[in-house]
DNA sequence: GTAGGGTTAG
């Protein structure tokens, strides 16, 4: 028979998923709100307190009948021995050899004790089992150290399970589980378990709050959060270094850096991880040079630094491309023998490279004793940034010949690398890695690779990555939809853009997306809509997407709207100047883009490469010969801007527009790089002067000019209606054939002939006449004025420059039916009223 | 016996 000395109330904690054994018990609850357990038959097993087990083995060893105590003794104190030894295999089987009556508690404890220092689960799970046979009641010292060797083993599931049986009010075994809980990132469980500890009535200490923060801030839970921050306050924790610096970690952690920064203020020991904590809540939060403020008060208050320290600042610097406090944080490093260590080293490598200095992180590089995936990645990006692909896609081929298998992060580097120098054949060599690697499970991979393959113009590629994805986010929509605007597809673009609204909710870059497709397809109405949605959202404050709206605008002929919205948009940068300046350019206002030029320069925004294409371009559209030379020379000599292709073209096209043939030619011979198609284009198609364009012909000879087939669309009831040049199989051919016919009757009849010259070479007056009328863009009028109600503006766009026959007739139509024209080609504007049009004759 | 800050990316 066991005495057993009950040293406490006969109370036990019941903890709070349990089903306790004996199912006889009724919890009462007091009104404090913890429940209390009260056995209905008290036994002296059950009732053994965890607090007080030292008392129990002590009666236990002198009270078992038939059994030399002295060798009981000796056998607890060998087990005892084998574990300071650290020999648990001994250990083990001479508890699992022993009768029930021959071991105390703290035998079983020693050893599970060892198994958990050893993770040796195996030898755990047999004490577990010889504690059961043995009938020895798991609760108090023995439940503890149960659940301390599952979990340490790595068995949650079984410490979860023996944890739940217990009836232990110890802070110390709960604290364990919630963290365990946040360690495999199941937050809600350690939430949950929080949870009844408060029912419970059981005090958190430091630690729990620490591993409460931790919960509430991996699932972002603000408020509760901040509940527990007055909590704490309110048990007397407000200067215990460790919660504080928990709180700080949970609030910068969910962006709340002035929060964290209250905290830090009001600290008065402060110890390395406050400071830590505090540059990092500044560098995670994208104000690195406030951290950079930190480690400065850091260092004159005489704080060692430490890794962690150097590691923050190195990032810091990183971010705020402070390269001359990086290379001096790096060379302290160096005396305090940082190097030695591959995290400190990858950092400053990222560092240098982020900083724009290849060559030191090439040679932090190289210095290495030891490269992590992590060395090799940050190398690779290093090169990508620096727009150095091939030395990338080089450096990748190397890791893999190193035997370094590439990560998710690897994978992204260098398919961008890819993606930024076209290289199709490397990405689709990566790709079939990623799918022999089974890496194709990772939205980040996936996303990448629709991007690579975006960017290398295949946009079949992309799609049958995008449609395989299990789970699409946000970035992959964004990077199918802007896919497609950017590689001419926007009828493709707005069909997924349509898709993408029933399943996900589209956010500013959605939209920035979108909007290009509409401005290629002059898709007015579509277009419109976007405006209301991105009205009713509020992004019409993200810079990309007021100035793609501007550009919409421009793109679909409302000059006005355009101008309107530039105007409202609170900081003009660089693209929206050149958006509105080009805008004025297309539609035949030369003077008011030079003005928009002129104003930007007094804004301070520096005009690049592209803006002075807009600027050229609008002069050309608006015969400005000497202006557009003017700033033909000052982007030289006032912007150190080498001209390129593009610039030279607009200046070919401003000489040819004004007649000036001979010169545009020489202007062109004398050009520093190879003229191509569009150069020759613009002099050969504007210049109505047959007779000099046959001459230059023959005289350009083998360089000749390819020529899309010409098509037109015009949008009705947001549908885009498309008219190829001769097509006879739309439903209304008939319809729009005959209108047609009629009007050129009546043009005729007004003395006017058609342009035999726009029409296809080789062909008699007859089939010339017929061929003009199937120009595209007539067909695409004709089915506008059989479509849209009277007095609606036609607004048609074309995809190569509008014929000087369909213009001419154009201007006629805008006259007999009293309707306005915008007609959009390739190149600009036309506004036809009244028979006139606002490019008078520059186009 | 448990806890607090740190690298690469679309």
């Amino acid at each position: 028979m066991l005495m057993l000395c009950i040293t406490s109330p006969n109370v036990l904690w019941l903890s709070p998923s349990s089903s306790y054994h004996d199912n006889k018990a009724k919890p009462l609850k007091p009104s404090n709100g913890c429940i209390f357990f009260k056995p209905s038959i008290p036994s002296p097993l059950l009732s053994s307190n965890a607090g007080n087990s030292c008392v129990n083995f002590r009666v236990s060893a002198t009270s078992l009948a038939g059994t030399s105590n002295r060798e009981i003794v000796d056998k607890n104190a060998k087990i005892g021995e084998f574990c300071e030894l650290g020999n648990l295999k001994n250990a083990v089987e001479m508890v699992c050899g022993s009768q029930r009556s021959e071991l105390e508690l703290v035998a079983y404890c020693s050893v599970l004790e060892l198994c958990a220092g050893t993770k040796s689960l195996q030898d755990g799970k047999r004490v577990h089992s010889v504690i059961c046979d043995n009938g020895v009641v798991v609760d108090g010292y023995v439940g503890s150290k149960l659940v301390f060797m599952y979990v340490n083993c790595g068995d949650l599931r079984e410490a979860r399970r023996v944890f739940d049986k217990l009836s232990n009010g110890k802070v110390f075994l709960w604290n364990l589980m919630i963290n365990e809980y946040a360690k495999i990132r199941n937050f809600r469980e350690g939430v949950y378990l929080f949870g009844n500890m408060q029912e419970l009535g059981i005090q958190p200490n430091s630690y729990t709050f620490s591993c409460i923060l931790k919960c509430f801030s991996a699932l972002g839970c603000v408020k509760e959060g901040e509940w527990v921050h007055g909590y704490l306050y309110k048990l007397g924790f407000s200067s215990d270094i460790t919660v504080v610096n928990s709180l700080m970690a949970f609030y910068f952690k969910n962006r709340r850096v002035e929060s964290a920064r209250k905290v830090f203020d009001e600290l008065r020991d402060r110890d390395v991880i406050s400071w830590n904590s505090m540059i990092s809540a500044y560098v995670s939060n994208g104000l690195p040079e406030k951290g950079v403020e930190i480690f400065r008060q850091m260092v004159s208050s005489g704080i060692d630094v430490d890794l962690a320290t150097i590691i923050n600042i190195l990032m810091a610097c990183s971010d705020s491309g402070n390269l001359a406090l990086g290379r001096a944080v790096h060379a302290y490093a160096i005396k305090a023998c940082f190097n030695g260590d591959i995290m400190f080293c990858n950092n400053v490598l990222d560092m240098y490279s982020k900083c724009g200095d290849l060559s030191n992180a090439i040679q932090v590089f190289e210095k290495m004793g030891q490269r992590s995936v992590v060395s090799w990645t940050s190398m690779i990006s290093g090169y990508v940034r620096e727009g150095l692909s091939d030395e990338a896609i080089r450096l990748f081929c190397e890791m893999e010949e190193n035997d370094v298998s590439p990560d998710v992060y690897t994978i992204t580097s260098i398919l961008h690398a890819c993606a930024c120098s076209g290289s199709l054949k490397k990405g689709k060599d990566i790709h079939k890695y990623i799918t022999e690697n089974d890496m194709d499970s990772s939205v980040f991979v996936c996303n990448s690779l629709m991007d690579m393959y975006a960017k290398c113009g295949s946009m079949e590629d992309a799609h049958s990555v995008f449609s395989r994805m299990p789970m699409k986010d946000i970035v992959s929509w964004n990077t199918m939809i802007g896919g497609y605007s950017k590689n001419g597809l926007p009828n493709e673009a707005l069909e997924l853009f349509s898709e993408m609204q029933q399943k996900s909710k589209p956010d500013s870059m959605t939209i920035s997306s979108v909007l290009p497709a509409c401005a290629s397809l002059a898709a007015l109405d579509r277009g419109q809509e976007i405006h209301g949605y991105l009205l009713r959202n509020g992004y019409f404050l993200d810079q990309y997407v007021a100035n793609a709206l501007v550009d919409m605008y421009v793109k679909c002929g409302v000059l006005v709207l355009a101008q309107l919205l530039f105007d409202m948009i609170p900081v003009k940068d660089l693209i929206s100047w050149t958006v509105i300046i080009a805008g004025y350019g297309m539609h035949g206002f030369g003077r008011e883009a030079i003005a928009a030029f002129n104003d930007m320069r007094n804004a301070g925004i520096e005009p690049d490469s592209i803006s002075f294409i807009s600027i050229l371009y609008a002069c050309s559209h608006s015969g400005l010969v000497d202006e557009g030379w003017r700033f033909f020379d000052i982007m030289r000599s006032d912007h150190n801007i080498e001209p390129k292709l593009e610039h030279y073209a607009c200046m070919v096209d401003l000489l040819a527009r004004t007649g000036n043939l001979t010169k545009a030619y020489k202007f062109i011979n004398m050009m520093p790089i190879e003229p191509d198609a569009t150069i020759w284009g613009s002099l050969l198609c504007e210049a109505e002067k047959w007779e000099e364009v046959k001459k230059l012909r023959e005289r350009i000879g083998r360089r000749g000019l390819k020529k899309d087939p010409g098509c037109s669309w015009i949008e009705i009831k947001g549908k885009v209606n498309i008219f190829v040049a001769g097509d006879t199989s739309h439903p209304e051919a008939k319809k729009i054939e005959s209108l047609l016919k009629k009007l050129r009757l009546r043009m005729k009849e007004e003395g006017y002939n058609p342009k035999m010259q726009y029409a296809l070479i080789n062909a008699d007056v007859v089939e010339k006449e017929v061929a003009l009328c199937g120009h595209s863009e007539k067909l695409a009028i004709a089915f506008g004025i059989l479509n849209l109600p009277p007095g609606k503006t036609i607004r048609v766009t074309k995809n190569l420059r509008v014929c000087g026959d369909c213009h001419e007739m154009a201007k006629f139509i805008s006259t007999t039916s009293r309707r306005e024209i915008v007609l959009r080609d390739s190149n600009r504007f036309h506004h036809m009223k009244d028979g006139n049009c606002s490019c008078r004759g520059f186009w």
